[in-house]
DNA sequence: TCAAAAGTGTTGTCACTACACCCATGG
DNA sequence: CCATGGGTGTAGTGACAACACTTTTGA
């Protein structure tokens, strides 16, 4: 807020939102795995290298608005999840002119993800085997990834890669996925069932040659013990992706 | 990151740094509370009104570099603790013109806070019961507030409030300020020390008509589970202050 | 009837709480 | 010698891991 008034220079610090995106592939063994969509840099600085997606603020367009925005650009899928993760802004960080761009994070459900756009300037990449990435882009997915993974352990956040409903043998292997190691099923099962934030839909899932799974929906409007006070509670499912 | 690029409009969005800055001073009844300064702002929009200190950011100066100098500018301190919090940039924050602010907290020393600069523009008031503020600030404020008390209860951060040696008992009396909740000395003593990150100095601290109780000193170096990717291990505390 | 996954029971460990109790010092 | 905190011992509780076990389905 304007405490000091400076004029502002022939070379302004310029303000960009640029967007993590993860969602859950299946890796060439079947098992799924984090991938993250990127783009290829039309223009210089850096022109021809990969890097997350991302554009200018718009002046009159929200901050989560313009990540979100920029997500449907490129992958043509709405969020179901979008958090800010941190505001990168180091003097060097781009070559030429000072750029500070606000980070945010998002996850998208895996089946939207398997029909996801993709052409010669977007391609998505597992998460934890990246290439070398334009700018300090590097740096953010690995903290990014960082985020999720702690997140995950302490909030019902893994719900967010799946659709509306689904069984706990489902969320597991999602859990499973993002953690890089497998879970007790009947520990997780009383774990997730303990949190209170699952509600039995009455519907199983038949047709595998096993006993039939409970099928669970998740609920936002139950307790939460402390929720971030920058968290909505609002689901962005319901969001039209237009 | 440039990747679409706008041409700026004759009204660009400018970029703010902030920080809220805590301290703890006893209250008439002596005991210890959270304070934070503020400043007047002396131009409009809403010129008179307490406000965080900040100001915009200089094209050369790093974001981190920037909330150390308004805290220094205006409390004549150097933090002990300095971290990123949170960008507010909601399109109407701010009346008449687009502002993002990248918000910091920061924890100063008690002792040195009481010999902090104030004068007619900065004023001090305790976090818990602040005056209607200018823009956003107060909900700033109470985010940075939720964030502290989150963060003292799994983080060994009280001690950024306390000088380079400290008891126990005086530990505990920062954490009890900050959460607001008397705690068991026997229970806080023995997961202080099994958290690894404290050293005795070999000293005590004679006096008292009591025993008198081990000093110890915070140990950045020990080991820590998994420190936060954006957090510096570096201490704040060996730069100068001027 | 069998493979496979759903779902339940049981035990051990560990972190944390509550609180009784002993220790060392200055007055 | 006693008030005052420093410091230790110990039992209870609740969350979680490990793993044996029963249940229910499709083939």
């Amino acid at each position: 807020m304007p405490q000091q008034t400076k004029p502002i220079g022939e070379v302004p610090t310029r303000l960009a939102v640029s967007t993590v995106i993860f969602a859950l592939r299946p890796d060439r063994s079947g098992r799924p795995v984090l991938w993250t969509p990127l783009v290829r840099r039309t223009r210089e600085p850096q022109l021809g290298l990969w890097a997350l997606p991302g554009g200018w603020l718009p002046p009159a367009e929200e901050l989560e608005a313009a990540a979100a925005r920029t997500l449907r650009l490129t992958t043509g899928l709405a969020p179901t999840y979008l958090e800010q993760l941190y505001t990168f802004g180091e003097v060097d960080r781009s070559p030429g002119a000072r750029v500070v761009s606000v980070v945010y994070w998002a996850l998208v459900q895996s089946d939207e993800a398997a029909r996801a756009t993709a052409g010669p300037n977007v391609r998505w990449v597992p998460a934890d085997t990246l290439p070398g990435l334009a700018f300090d882009h590097n740096r953010i997915i690995e903290y990014a990834l960082w985020r999720l993974r702690t997140k995950v352990e302490y909030s019902q956040i893994a719900h967010a890669f799946l659709g509306e409903t689904f069984t706990l043998a489902e969320l597991r292997e999602v859990v499973e996925a993002v953690l890089q190691r497998p879970l007790d099923p009947a520990n997780f099962r009383r774990t997730m069932l303990a949190s209170g934030r699952l509600r039995e839909t009455g519907e199983r899932l038949a047709g595998a040659r096993n006993r039939p799974p409970k099928l669970y929906r998740y609920d936002s409007t139950a307790l939460a013990a402390t929720p971030e006070p920058t968290a909505r509670t609002e689901s962005l499912r319901e969001r039209p992706a237009s």
